[in-house]
RNA sequence: GCCGGGAUAGGGUAGGGGCUAUCCUGGGGGACUGUGGAUCCCCUGACCCGGGUUCAAAUCCCGGUCCCGGCCCCA
């Protein structure tokens, strides 16, 4: 027997039925906001994510040279993509919104939540600078959640990279760069050498004022209040009305850096309440990123989420759908009625129904237990009757049955 | 890349040097070729891979693979 490779899914029936239900409900939230779906190629130049993200990213990808030497990967993000598709189309209509679910890979040890391939849906919006587009983007990472059922288990941070570098200047701090990178080292080392290095860098007045700030987390307003007069902070006020009347509440939390790498605006997390998972989601603005790919300079923001962490905490909560196979009908075969059979199972295809049918010309017990099996909910009989024009309809959960009329078999299967 | 814990039929498990490897469940068939979920019978099917120690290895040792989790990283 081949084992699986390291970090690497096999997907049943039963657990992708359950997969299906949860992404088309993602799809179909991104399509209630205006979004588009697009895919892509699977497999890349290695070169297009060493522009945006430089080395180390390149050293986690799925890599190899192709027959003709070019240096090739699978695909460990979306953005870079999304932005050459942007840049050799000078014709799309602005906004562009742009949704995508598709697989990723990147080489890291496997963890909780984290694998070597996974999905990881996307929606980006491009062409708009304002604050809106921060918002409407936000709106939909938090109402994917909602209707998901996540509502109330989960938090929404916000950051802003404005906003910080605001701060900084105000208190003097000229190496911004640097600070950011100790910032995102907070949670990972003691507190008395994060304040230590903090104040290396920024002196030591601004290194307490600085870690003071960070440990305020709550809405926009209360934040702002702690920090005082701020030409940013009014953006972020109108981000957090512009969210209410969303419907939706976020938490200014100005200790989340997400990598920073090219974020230049608002960032931003979705983390389980309960603190247990990684993050769920996360993007940000990033209006630097379309020029490095050789598109005209286009504002944009987007996030990412994949689709590991999310199966862990629905699951947690008890609201991953069901892992089960299903199918409406299942058509049981007396012997010598196959052909009859076959019609009548392509005639409620027709109608929409999921139907399956006996393949085998194994005893009617047996086709009843494998509809059992299968979870149909109707066990049609094809049999005698069939010359009269009637077959049975046996309801299997309830084991009620009635001998029926072909053309009545609609009504009867849609009564419950 | 590093660290810890694991791996026995499809799934869940017992056994920790010795005779035919335990039990539950699942799958196929039958009792019962026009009625499933029950019961009974039969069949199916496993010691992760490679090496070592030993008269003898599923069991002990070494290496690898994969799984679970942690570090680094998190695009």
């Amino acid at each position: 027997m081949f084992q699986k490779l390291k970090g690497f899914r096999d997907i049943y029936p039963e657990s992708m039925r359950a997969r299906r239900i949860v992404f088309d409900k993602i799809n179909a939230t991104a399509r209630e906001f205006g979004f588009h779906e697009i895919d892509a190629p699977s497999v890349e130049h290695l070169e297009l994510f060493r522009v945006k993200s430089g080395d180390e990213i390149v050293e986690q990808t799925f890599s190899f040279v192709d027959k003709g030497g070019r240096s090739i990967t699978l695909i460990p993000e979306l953005t870079p993509t999304v932005a050459r598709m942007l840049a050799s189309r000078k014709d799309l209509i602005k906004p562009v919104k742009w949704f995508s679910f598709p697989k990723m890979w990147r080489y890291e040890e496997p963890q909780s939540g984290r694998l070597r391939e996974f999905y990881q849906f996307n929606a980006d919006i491009f062409g708009v600078a304002g604050i809106e587009a921060d918002a409407e983007v936000l709106a939909l990472a938090m109402e994917i959640l909602d209707s998901l059922g996540l509502k109330g288990k989960y938090e929404m941070r916000v950051s802003d990279r404005l906003l910080m570098e605001e701060i900084l200047r105000k208190l003097g701090v000229e190496r911004i760069e640097e600070t950011f990178r100790v910032i995102d080292k907070r949670d990972k080392i003691p507190e008395e050498q994060f304040l230590g290095k903090l104040q290396d860098i920024a002196g030591s007045d601004a290194g307490l004022e600085i870690s003071e700030i960070l440990s305020v987390k709550g809405t926009v307003s209360e934040v702002l209040s702690k920090i005082g007069e701020s030409e940013r902070g009014e953006d972020l006020l109108e981000l957090q009305e512009l969210l209410a009347a969303y419907g939706k509440e976020i938490t200014l939390d100005l200790s989340i850096v997400r990598g920073l790498a090219y974020y230049t605006g608002v960032v931003f997390e979705a983390h389980d309440s309960k603190g247990e998972f990684r993050a769920i989601l996360g993007g940000g603005r990033y209006d630097n990123v379309v020029q490095l790919f050789g598109g005209e300079p286009t504002p944009a923001v987007g996030f990412g989420m994949g689709d590991a962490v999310l199966e862990l905490i629905m699951k947690r909560e008890g609201i991953w759908p069901e892992e089960r196979m299903e199918v409406d009908i299942f058509v049981a075969i007396v012997p010598g009625f196959r052909k009859e059979a076959t019609q009548i199972a392509m005639k409620l295809r027709k109608e929409g129904f999921r139907v399956d049918m006996d393949l085998t010309g194994r005893s009617l017990g047996k086709q009843l237990k494998y509809a059992n099996r299968i979870n149909a909910r109707y066990a049609i009989i094809v049999g005698e009757e069939v010359r009269e024009g009637k077959v049975v309809a046996k309801n299997m959960k309830s084991g009620g049955q009635r001998t029926v009329e072909i053309g009545k078999l609609k009504e009867v299967i849609n009564e419950n």
